[in-house]
DNA sequence: ACCTCCGGGACTGCCCGTTTAT
DNA sequence: ATAAACGGGCAGTCCCGGAGGT
């Protein structure tokens, strides 16, 4: 039965990503990740090759529950303006997750830069994101709610908006309302595009 | 003669500089500076109490010019608009010199979340920054040049769009023209608060 | 059903034979072994209680074939002299076998000098070789074919010298006709104490 | 000063041709190393890149040893049959040093027929060596001491016979006056090369 | 003051032979 | 017969201190 496997898995998972977040990656032995999940060395590296796989395997999780949540939020949403406020809102939600377990996602960021492995996971997501976001552009263009503005680089410039709050967050994660500042700044953008009746 | 000593120390961090940016703080070894440097260990440790040292001084050395240079282009602009934009542009100098240099920016910031020393390094300028960036909108305001919005609001907007685009630029260095978006998204953005004559 | 359990066996046996010849004992790792063999490691214990035993298993194995093939050359000899020359003759076929796979003989040579238990499963059939040997010079002599040498230490400068030959022909595999080497070796030996007529 | 860093060298060396030779390259580690030495791991890896260099070290040193004794033996002898009995009796004083130390004798070989940096390092001595060995003999056949026989059949039967010899004194190093035996077993050889007068 | 060699020892990721639960 | 778990051990690296020389 693959049932006491798979919650050693999660174990590690769980241990790893909350010790990575807090200390990082390199700071990050795994003998502390096994003593974290409860698990010897030996079934760690049972279930994974090598310190790096966990990474991997915890970075997979992140994109694919992100793009879900993103796929989740844009089905539901009336309009083009309405989906991108509701999104820009989600990132309320994210921080307030992460009770610090968010600077994964600078650690993440860090070594994608780094190591091509990492860089590939996490720049196919990426690139993904960023046309679906320009697509939605379009489209709000199409039907009529937004200006007739240049798709690519108006997600271009809504994506640098969003990331570059959600990073200053993660560098002060108690520094202010970032949440908020992520809806009312889109919000702003927003209405600048917005197509007046 | 100190003169020696100044070679040496600028030597080293240089080295450092350079191996930082490439292989990440961690990954870096002292050794491997000293050697990059054409420096004895013990050399270093005279002039360093320890790694972390030569780290913190790259970081006052990068903020220091990154001021500098900021005084500079506000101080030579005409309005406020337009010191605006200059800042804007001035990404375009930060890609082109650091051909993948820049990436020593993403390790400050990834110590900084954990790191007290880092942090404070970090925080009180970046926190200047802000506060100035916030009395500059102001003085658009003031000044009659930009439409009577909230200082603070706008210049957390602005701030979080550049922040968005260097990251981005870091991230995929090679991917597109960050500074040609930088430019344009702040010149779009600007556009929206300008005040109408 | 014993079948599949001896064939697992020798699966094991075979596998773990080549590869200690290859990389030698420590180096080669029981999940190595198992993943050769196509057994999985609970299967391997559950015929050997450790990586030791199958060492053992092998050098017994090696031994009683050894000892197999001495007993019938020497049957199948007319005369003393005939039957020396046809075991000298014989290491020809060994070298031709063990395509490097005889590295396992100095495998067993190296630790039987260290490990009890292989010291005693290696010295026993030593020294019954050596007395057996022993006799053959013995009978020759009886039997007039050979002067009257002392057997003891006859036996022993023959067995010397062939053992050094082996020893070299492990060593330098394709240094140089060993086979040849230990036949007119011992050809030109044995004819110093043939009894001439 | 060299001093101290010299002297800390030959005790690693002492240390490790001592377990090396008891338990066997591999089951020796470097921290045993270390302490049996009285040095620091930081001490070790300052003096040794990795620990296959100690080996090689130990290696190099006793095959210079070993070749300059054979060079003495050589030059303080008279004539060939002579230098050839000096040089069989040696072999009492190679078991008679090395309380079991001798072992790493096989060490070493064993090592040479699967590491090819150590089987350089060995194999060029042995040709030297086997080499020297049949010009001594041709030298013999020369000056008239010797049988006219082929020089490099007898040489190659001879160190055959030696190696033989000192092999089964590692592997039983209480079991016979090996020794004795190599001296006995070379001068009943010469005796039948000898030059009669 | 500046620099070098040598040394210290804790720590790392990973692998090992083996056992337990299934 | 298997997959999962075990935990101690490995070689090698780390950052750093200290005695001594120039």
């Amino acid at each position: 039965m693959q049932e006491r496997s798979q919650k050693t898995r999660s174990q590690i998972q769980r241990a790893a990503l909350k010790l990575f977040a807090k200390n990082g990656y390199d700071a990050t032995g795994v003998a502390e990740v096994c003593k974290a999940a409860g698990v010897s060395k030996g079934s760690f590296y049972h279930h994974y090759d090598a310190k790096q796989d966990v990474f991997l395997d915890l970075l997979e999780t992140w994109v694919a529950g992100l793009e879900a949540e993103l796929g989740e939020m844009m089905a539901a949403s009336k309009n083009v303006p309405e989906a991108i406020l509701t999104i820009a809102g989600h990132t309320k939600k994210i921080f307030r997750d992460s009770d610090g377990t968010f600077h994964i996602f600078l650690e993440f960021w860090s070594r994608a830069s780094r190591d091509p492995v990492v860089w590939k996971k996490t720049i196919a997501p990426y690139e993904r994101f960023l046309a679906l976001f320009e697509q939605v552009i379009q489209k709000g263009v199409d039907e009529g709610s937004l200006k007739p503005v240049d798709a690519r680089f108006v997600s271009r410039v809504l994506v640098s908006l969003a990331l570059g709050v959600v990073a200053q967050g993660v560098f002060m994660p108690k520094g202010g309302a970032w949440d908020v500042l992520a809806r009312d700044a889109v919000d702003f953008f927003l209405r600048g595009i917005l197509k007046e009746r």
